[in-house]
DNA sequence: TCTACTATCACATTTGAACTGA
DNA sequence: ATCAGTTCAAATGTGATAGTAG
């Protein structure tokens, strides 16, 4: 874990920090082409993301969010022992927002220990009614990160928020793994991957219908964490009761995360053109007064940020570093990622949604 | 025929209720 | 009555693979 402590020297009042945790890991996963695995009931990923925050205030609320973004708009498949281009991308699933359980807490509980996301899970089942993250098979995402000072989560579009992404992070969504390689790495690091895989007999012939035994407490237990309720029923904080249901669902405490997803009415999102980046960079310095105007009617299904405040806040994105996304199917791409807005035609950032809110 | 998706398997790990003792 | 520590059963998560669907 390389991860650089913020020097007092460079800390700025009004900046945030934040560190991609098991960068290392994800750099491991990232050099043979990330894949993460996507099921109807939802996968948690591996690695997982976690990150850790500084440089917020001690004493103001924040809340936490994260989401996928497409990482460009090809779908792929997987052929003799690499990655292709296998046309363009499916559209958009319904895009949602996890928010870290812990949300809203004060800058010193977020500074206080690295924040794991270790429960978000990914489904390709866009009828999802647990708020998992819901992705498409044989496409690419990347996780973003968004913090916001806000006292709860439907005063979110209220306050100026900075968004975070590590290139490293990039994976495209499976349903099963291609590349052997991966399989390795995951087995080599994931405990739970042992099991299996140790295990020695697998006898499909000893196949029976369903005898375990059904899922009941804990995944109940699990279930109430979750910021879970219909979709139709929380369309942003109208109403003072979606606004006292989100608080009453929020667990004091919990030891890890629960999910607590927005979903979000656009479905639309363009690619990411190509631009050069720094692998050495895992951190990124954000200024925290973004000079944003909150409330538009007209553009909270969309992300909210103005594109020309969009340059200080990403000061990363990320790159395919796919073998696959090789410049035949790809005639943009040197290897690195665009801003969007560097070009005419590309695609305002505004338009990856974020929460245009149904919360969980 | 090919490719992608789903259900199911066994076991290590995680979780939390129940218990014990101070 | 309360708290901390321990135990242990149940729940969970995992990759592989056969079967299914398109």
């Amino acid at each position: 874990m390389s991860r650089s402590p913020p020097a007092a020297d460079s800390y700025q009042q009004g900046c945030i920090r934040m560190t991609l945790e098991n960068a290392d890991l994800w750099k491991s996963f990232h050099s043979i082409g990330t894949e993460m695995i996507i099921t109807k009931h939802g996968r948690r990923m591996f690695p997982h993301c976690s990150i850790s925050l500084s440089a917020l205030q001690p004493f103001a609320n924040y809340i936490i969010m994260m989401d996928m973004v497409p990482a460009d708009s090809f779908k792929y498949k997987w052929k003799k022992e690499q990655w292709e281009v296998a046309g363009k991308s499916e559209p958009q699933p319904p895009c949602r927002t996890y928010m870290h359980p812990d949300s809203p807490a004060p800058g010193s509980h977020w500074m206080k220990q690295p924040l794991s996301f270790l429960r978000m899970k990914l489904t390709n089942n866009t009828l999802d009614q647990h708020g998992h993250i819901i992705l498409h098979s044989m496409h690419r995402y990347y996780p973003r990160f968004h913090v916001t000072q806000a006292d709860s989560p439907y005063t979110v579009r209220w306050g100026p928020f900075q968004t975070f992404s590590f290139p490293e992070t990039t994976f495209t969504a499976v349903t099963a793994y291609q590349n052997p390689k991966i399989t390795k790495l995951k087995i080599d690091h994931n405990p739970f991957a042992k099991g299996f895989r140790e295990g020695g007999t697998h006898s499909h012939s000893k196949r029976c219908r369903s005898n375990r035994s059904p899922p009941a407490k804990r995944a109940t237990l699990d279930r109430e964490a979750l910021c879970n309720s219909p979709p139709g029923l929380q369309r942003m904080p109208s109403t003072s009761e979606s606004v006292e249901a989100g608080k009453d669902q929020q667990p004091s405490k919990e030891r890890d995360l629960s999910a607590c997803s927005v979903e979000q009415e656009s479905l639309h999102a363009e690619p990411l053109e190509l631009q050069e980046y720094d692998y050495s960079c895992e951190e990124q310095m954000v200024p925290a007064s973004v000079p944003y105007q909150p409330y538009r009617s007209q553009e909270y299904a969309r992300f909210p940020l103005p594109s020309n405040e969009v340059d200080a806040v990403h000061t990363l994105v990320h790159p395919p570093h796919h073998p696959l996304a090789t410049a035949e199917h790809n005639p943009q791409q040197h290897g690195y990622y665009h801003h969007p807005h560097h070009h005419s035609h590309a695609v305002d950032w505004s338009q990856y949604p974020l929460f245009s809110y149904s919360c969980w």
